[in-house]
DNA sequence: CCCATATATACTCATTAAGAGCATATATAG
DNA sequence: CTATATATGCTCTTAATGAGTATATATGGG
């Protein structure tokens, strides 16, 4: 059964970017607020989401044991939001940007000291091998159900299936949810809903941030405040963007072999490729030339080097062309 | 020839979500924040683009002649960011929203007050045919290339491509990148590249908000501030969002044909669709199922009345179905 | 030199989705 | 009874996708 404090938990979830209406949250039951409330100041929080890719896994970088993104408050000198956030992250990590992206913006009510905390958050790409100071951690480390390259995760989405089907309970609407978002029951897995899923688990209290008393969770790192609800976000975006931007080639070094682009888009998506599909539609798109350089091996024959080909960029971008996730069964 | 202030234009321009690496903007050249700035506290405003659909068109609700957004301050009340806004809209018009989603956060510095501007934008459904006070603007009254359901946007297509043409001069890649936007020399017209249109119509100097003296503008209603370009992100997003989500059922009536589903589309991507075609996928998804109604009509055969079929809807969405946009050459 | 190994390529085939067209059915107003 | 406006059914062609088989090319080690 479930207990009374779900409720109470149900209360606290933030604001979810729902594709329809949602009829259980009656706005007009909302408390009105009152006329002379005053309009306030706020503090103004930028976060960075770092995303670089090593040891074919995508890590995000991090403070303080891996619970905290690099961040800083908003400035009268800054010019820009992003340019805050670029400014902050440079100071912290002396780091260039890649590919970058505005997130979400959250409020944090900060009762009692009259004023709001807002928190905008950022994505950004940080090429391979770049030299900082910061913790990487893997992605998958905070989302060990979000890598399905190999059948290593298996076991663990059985568990989840059967908490689920615990907590699903006989409300077949709450279970249809959860077949559809993990892809159970005939469903296929789709990506690009880890930030769906980490809201389920949440709301069905497999995470250690929504749990009453020591009921059972999960195994993956925790952050602190909703951190690893940012980025769950980033995760999901990043999956979206991917498929019709050429923002993986953010992530990879100048130049890379076919084999490491689809290593590094396995990675981002979780899941592994068909081979020879992904290149031929790689190279339809002309999205990379090659050089005359090789990739120089341990063994075997060596890898013909590739570049991004930035005259095409916009073009790739702008006709809907997308790198491919011919997903592997 | 291109005068100088086209360079002071371009440093005004609003930060942009580039998919790539955009080399002509090193950040390394950023001046330093110095480290005795401090922290600012920030007014917060909640801006609301609220979209509905009447008269087979897109319109949204305004203020002020035409030129600004219902909005209002984040207050102290407020539980989060969303349920500000939407109280803010309730008091303003008495309206319920449907679909909602966040759009962009910006920074405006107010020089010499000590203090920033952050304002954080919204879009939100509005059902057909429901009560307000606010006056209705068609969306194309703001940015009329964008409707291209007929030929009659053909002309002034036609302007455009010659004004960007004398812009771009000699510069190969960016006639390349007018191309593509604006789907000019063989390229498709992309619907969900409203904002990229507006932006490139910005730096090219041809929407009165970025022109130099008295140069000759395009037509389309101006909004205060840069209200237009959030109205342009917001049409970016709608167009995106209705093809992978059963947000359009937020705009219709609870019953309603299919011609009108089929018309709601095209008002809001600005595209002609295949009927036959348009019916095939909509019915393949199960999205929705028939009432025991008719339309009662002037004239012809009854339509048959539809109602958005809940049931399917979180299957829908999670699959990645979309509600299909069959061009019509 | 030959071989195991790791990579790069070429080609085929079945299935499905998408774009476009033709034809017909059904109801209503006048 | 007819013009009109809608709803349907069905057929093509072409392109995109998923999956498989086979082969070519280079390297290091025996």
């Amino acid at each position: 059964m479930i207990p009374a404090s779900c409720e109470r938990m149900r209360r606290h979830l933030p604001d979810k970017e729902r594709s329809y209406t949602v009829p259980d949250m009656p706005s007009h039951l909302e408390t009105p607020i009152p006329t002379h409330a005053q309009p306030v100041l706020c503090e103004t929080e930028l976060v960075a989401v770092l995303v670089s890719i090593s040891n074919n896994t995508p890590h995000i970088l991090t403070l303080d044991q891996g619970s905290a993104f690099p961040s800083g408050p908003l400035m009268v000198e800054h010019r820009s939001l992003q340019k805050g956030m670029r400014n902050w992250v440079e100071q912290q990590t002396g780091l260039k940007l890649g590919h970058t992206e505005q997130l979400y913006t959250f409020a944090d009510p900060l009762h009692g000291r009259g004023h709001q905390m807002v928190r905008i958050s950022y994505m950004a790409f940080i090429r391979q091998n770049c030299e900082h100071t910061l913790a990487e951690r893997s992605i998958y480390d905070y989302f060990p159900w979000e890598d399905r390259r190999d059948r290593a995760s298996d076991p663990l989405l059985h568990t989840i299936a059967g908490r689920l089907r615990h907590w699903a309970g006989d409300n077949p609407h709450r279970w249809q949810r959860c077949a559809t978002v993990f892809g159970l029951d005939n469903h296929a897995w789709n990506d690009e809903l880890s930030l769906q899923r980490y809201e389920l688990l949440w709301e069905a209290g497999l995470v250690p941030e929504s749990t009453w008393q020591n009921a059972p969770v999960l195994p993956g790192l925790r952050m602190h405040r909703d951190y690893r609800r940012i980025l769950a976000t980033a995760l999901s975006r990043m999956r979206a963007k991917i498929r019709y931007t050429p923002a993986v080639f953010d992530l990879l070094p100048r130049q890379f072999t076919l084999l490491q682009l689809q290593q590094a888009m396995e990675a981002l998506a979780g899941r592994a490729m068909h081979k020879q599909n992904f290149r031929r539609l790689v190279q339809q798109q002309k999205l990379v030339s090659r050089t005359a350089e090789y990739d120089s091996p341990t063994q075997g024959r060596p890898a013909q080097l590739y570049q991004f080909a930035p005259e095409t960029a916009e073009n790739c971008y702008l006709a809907g062309a997308k790198l491919p996730l011919p997903a592997i069964s």
